[in-house]
DNA sequence: CGGCTTTGACCGGCGC
DNA sequence: GCGCCGGTCAAAGCCG
């Protein structure tokens, strides 16, 4: 697996350190190596009371520590001018975050899509052994787009050559061998599962399920529990929960369809942020390694794969690892996976996408409901973009 | 009474 | 052709 992901993304902080170094704004020396010394020094010299200055406050902080300061046997003059100096510093570095912010948005979108780009040429150059690596797709009917931060994973396969709405793409999922009849290509759907810890019997995502079956699957002691989506009428949406044979405290949900309905607020919230993960996930595989599974390059790599080998192309990611793998080495320089605690000051990403994911991981429980809620959505959306693009 | 779960039957795909 | 298996159907029962 290649890591230029990696690299592209966990150069942000290197990057950002020299100029984050201009804003040492305690230290009576101009210049401290980064933000880390710059709370030593705040704390060493400023604050007997050891103030600490937690990076994404370093603002409100730098406020409490100015007027904390009490230097009654200094001049008044040079503190006055330094906290102005400091004032038009600390404007410059926000502008200058905005614009380093925008150009990074910028590459990133292209980088995104030169990977697809790239992905989806090699396939076409190469599909003997495009085949070997994603042996469950038809290579030449299988394509994956990003539009506007969005992935769509379609498998051409399932529609006709002409144009089809959502609904006929919809239909034909619910009646797979008539599409197997007009095209005579075996019929696959696009699936989504997650793996998460969960002692509930199923995790609830937002949406109205209906139980409508179960069965003893071969191989797993625990029962597969068959559900439908009846948050619309008509909505095809499907669902397998199952517990894992070998930790019967993974719980398996693996999603299925494309929702014809709005989602819930909550998993609405989190489809932008996912379907960010999802195309990092694709963009990232022009090399795989594993012939069976494509890993997501750098980020995604240990907790996510997308898997072809068959019947359906699948994504799984494996929430399992509690906590989510924020202090892993390489998932530190993935948007998806800032904390908070990581951010520096001038590096917080500019779309609510961070945040959300952020704050989500952070603080909220029932993240991985959100997700599966969301990923969910992705394949719904991604399917009906591309069913509307041919 | 409507919506949901349960559960056995049924169907189609697939391998031998 | 047969059996296995996964997935779905639908009747019966449960529950608020």
């Amino acid at each position: 697996m290649d890591n230029r992901e990696f690299t592209f993304f966990s150069s942000l902080p290197h990057h950002s350190h020299p100029r984050i170094k201009e804003m040492d704004f305690f230290s009576n020396s101009p210049s401290s190596p980064s933000p880390r010394n710059q709370q030593h020094h705040d704390a060493d010299q400023t604050s007997p009371t050891h103030l600490t200055l937690h990076p994404v406050n370093t603002g409100l902080n730098l406020t409490c520590a100015a007027a904390g300061i009490s230097k009654p046997q200094n001049d008044e003059n040079p503190e006055t001018d330094q906290l102005s100096l400091v004032g038009s510093e600390l404007r410059r570095l926000q502008e200058e975050n905005h614009n380093l912010r925008t150009a990074l948005e910028q590459i990133t979108k292209s980088y995104t899509q030169l990977q697809t780009q790239l992905f989806i040429a090699l396939q076409k150059e190469n599909p003997h052994q495009m085949n070997g690596m994603v042996s469950g797709l038809d290579v030449n009917d299988a394509s994956v787009s990003v539009s506007d931060g969005e992935v769509s994973i379609s498998n051409n396969a399932e529609r006709p050559q002409n144009a089809a709405p959502p609904e006929d793409v919809l239909d034909r999922s619910s009646s797979p061998k008539a599409a197997e009849q007009d095209h005579n290509i075996p019929f696959r759907k696009p699936r989504v599962s997650v793996r998460a810890r969960s002692q509930a019997p199923v995790i609830s995502d937002g949406c109205q399920w209906r139980k409508y079956g179960q069965k003893m699957a071969k191989g797993n002691p625990y029962p597969r529990a068959y559900y439908r989506c009846t948050m619309a009428v008509g909505c095809p949406v499907r669902k397998q929960v199952q517990r894992c044979a070998e930790d019967n405290t993974v719980l398996i949900t693996t999603y299925e369809g494309n929702h014809n309905h709005p989602l819930p607020p909550p998993a609405t919230a989190m489809a932008n942020t996912t379907s960010a993960a999802a195309t990092m996930l694709l963009s990232g595989s022009t090399s795989p390694t594993n012939k069976e599974s494509l890993s997501a390059g750098g980020y995604f790599s240990s907790m996510a794969t997308l898997s072809a080998s068959a019947p359906f192309p699948t994504i799984t990611l494996d929430l399992t690892q509690s906590p989510l793998p924020l202090h892993g080495s390489h998932l530190l320089g993935h948007p998806f996976f800032f904390s908070h605690k990581q951010l520096p000051l001038v590096q917080r990403q500019p779309s609510c996408m961070v945040e959300t994911v952020s704050a989500a991981i952070a603080s909220d429980p029932n993240f991985t409901t959100a997700l599966v809620a969301a990923i969910s959505s992705i394949i719904g959306r991604g399917t009906d973009a591309t069913a509307n693009n041919s």
